[in-house]
DNA sequence: AATTTTGTTGTTACCGCTACCAAAACCGAG
DNA sequence: CTCGGTTTTGGTAGCGGTAACAACAAAATT
């Protein structure tokens, strides 16, 4: 007896196969399939024949068993250290939109900022059959490494740009921005320039911005002063908490650099809580362009990233790889460009 | 001749599979397979020899291919009408944190606010064989929900709490919570309210935050005038818009609603950049309890909203009726309760 | 000691589809 | 009308696992 009947005319009862399409049609499988995915591989008059089968069975076809079959998956994974940041969610709609128009799908994990999470994360995926793999960190383990070299499927990392890529990368730099708005803070005459970032622990994009900020200092002819380089967690509160630590500890500084998240927001508020002119008493710049620094008084001098073209970017050239087999594309490191904005608040 | 070669001993070359394992591990197939998945059922000495001969041999289970056989699968589809909205990302967290407890996968689409094409998502996940979805959108084409009814498999609604649910719903009620701010606003003394919204257009929630302010509205014996009542699109400049408009075509108005994403902080801005007092000239009430809200000033009366237990309690709930087979479960509509936070601009 | 129960491992037949190759149908040229 | 070449279609053997059941040994029961 068969595991499961099906072939009865019931079109409630689980779902149809492609071999009852074939049936109803009166063809084989074969032209099922190719009906189905290369359509111009069979006669005009077989594809509506099993179109019209298709249709009137109802019938869906099993991915998973095409998959399985071909050895060919349409399943992107993608590791983001945390889904609730909004800075993510620009490139993941890049992604998601180019992806979706070539029928591939995205899955999305979060590996909470921990390379080990990430690891297991990438061993999943790599077991799902993922066909590329997208990661936002640029810091994993040897063994993560390992298996991504050894599974010979794409990756892209695009949180920043790494000495040692695994393989593809699309970002911009974080060092180089940080540098950028370091030394234009300088060219505007700020001279004690406090330095705000998201800790930096396994997180290389902090520690990136940072150097960035030491190299600008460095090139201006400044001394670095450790009073003034702080490192916080993300959010409005920390921002304001940052800000209010700076100026009183450190009187003399003049300008804060805040890279990372929203913190710049929260030291704006803070500024207006406590009446210190922006940027009279206390420049202020950012590091990420959300909507919110263009609409606060003083609007906030920031650097414009290309969050959505990274996501984009990345869907196109893994895309090429798995689609049109690029072996050259292998290793290439796509640096787009970020824009400096200057603000009221500088 | 066999398709593939594999069981030669280079560990480069592809991916071994689970009979080199049991070649290694001098077993068959079936006691590797319960050493991994059911590592009850087989004895500790067996299972460890497995264990080793799986690390030697660097095995990574297909997934595909055990998905297939078993007809189960470890994946849930979510479809969201665009992902860069912010008010969703701490839902795909919770949702994201409980399945992952459970080793289950999220594939996220979005739907663009159109029906039509949620629908073709829909039948995309269908045919990867997801084994449960969630639909933010509470509005769905009659072929969509036809191919979900005949898939058999679990659904959550979660944008919610629609008349006729498709099954599960895990939301709180937009109509309620609107109507709840609204004759908070009334009860505080405010006689001409305004209320802005997002298009309504194929957004159910929308529709029935209009209905709860009108509700209300009604309740509080005030008439309602079509001149105070907006829909616009999402962002700052959007609620600066609205701020106006509003105040400048119809004077007499001392509040206005926002009942959509960040309208309000586009709204309060623009009152600061106006000198128009907030509440003295216009009260100010949002929707959605965003950070910034809290940090503004004056800070903004708003609804919390239960983002992330929503998440949560829509994996819970799918889970238990993957896992469990809970089928009593089938068509709850489980209501989280909102909360109105009363801050200084009302 | 014979019989039943329990626990562990193996055998076989698929899951639903596609790659590969063979067979058949078509088609204009000689 | 036949022939080689070019579509178009079909048969078959997997893809890499798991369900179901069979087989066997050890433990428990009578």
């Amino acid at each position: 007896m068969p595991k499961r009947l099906s072939g009865d005319g019931n079109p409630q009862t689980g779902s149809a196969r492609m071999r009852d399409v074939a049936a109803r049609a009166g063809v084989s499988t074969m032209t099922v399939s190719r009906a189905l995915n290369e359509p111009g591989k069979v006669s005009e008059e077989m594809r509506e024949r099993v179109l019209r089968a298709v249709r009137e069975i109802g019938y869906l076809p099993n991915h998973l068993a095409g998959s399985l079959s071909s050895n060919r998956s349409t399943t992107i994974g993608l590791i983001v250290p945390s889904i609730d940041n909004s800075i993510y969610t620009q490139t993941v709609k890049g992604l998601s939109e180019v992806l979706k128009r070539s029928g591939f799908q995205l899955m999305i994990a979060e590996s909470g900022y921990d390379p080990n999470e990430e690891e297991e994360l990438i061993t999943i995926f790599l077991s799902q059959r993922v066909s590329g793999l997208v990661l936002h960190s640029t810091e994993h383990t040897p063994q993560a490494a390992e298996k991504i070299r050894k599974s010979g499927i794409p990756v892209v990392e695009n949180g920043n740009i790494p000495e040692e890529p695994l393989d593809m990368v699309v970002s911009f730099s974080n060092r180089e921005a940080s540098y950028a708005m370091t030394m234009h803070l300088g060219r505007l005459g700020y001279r004690k320039i406090a330095f705000a970032s998201l800790y930096s622990v396994h997180n290389d994009r902090s520690q990136d911005r940072l150097q960035g900020y030491h190299a600008a200092l460095n090139q201006l002819g400044l001394d670095p002063d450790p009073r003034i380089v702080l490192e916080t967690e993300r959010g409005l509160a920390a921002g304001a908490e940052v800000m209010a630590r700076v100026v009183q500890s450190v009187p003399e500084v003049d300008a804060l650099f805040c890279a990372g998240d929203v913190l710049a927001v929260g030291a704006l508020f803070e500024c207006q809580k406590r009446g210190w002119p922006v940027p009279g008493r206390i420049a202020l710049a950012s590091f990420d362009d959300v909507d919110l620094l263009r609409h606060v008084s003083p609007s906030v001098s920031t650097l414009r990233l290309p969050r959505y073209d990274i996501g984009e970017r990345t869907a196109r050239i893994l895309l090429s790889r798995i689609i049109d087999g690029a072996e050259h594309l292998r290793g290439s490191v796509i640096d787009l460009k970020f824009e400096l904005i200057q603000r009221e608040s500088t």
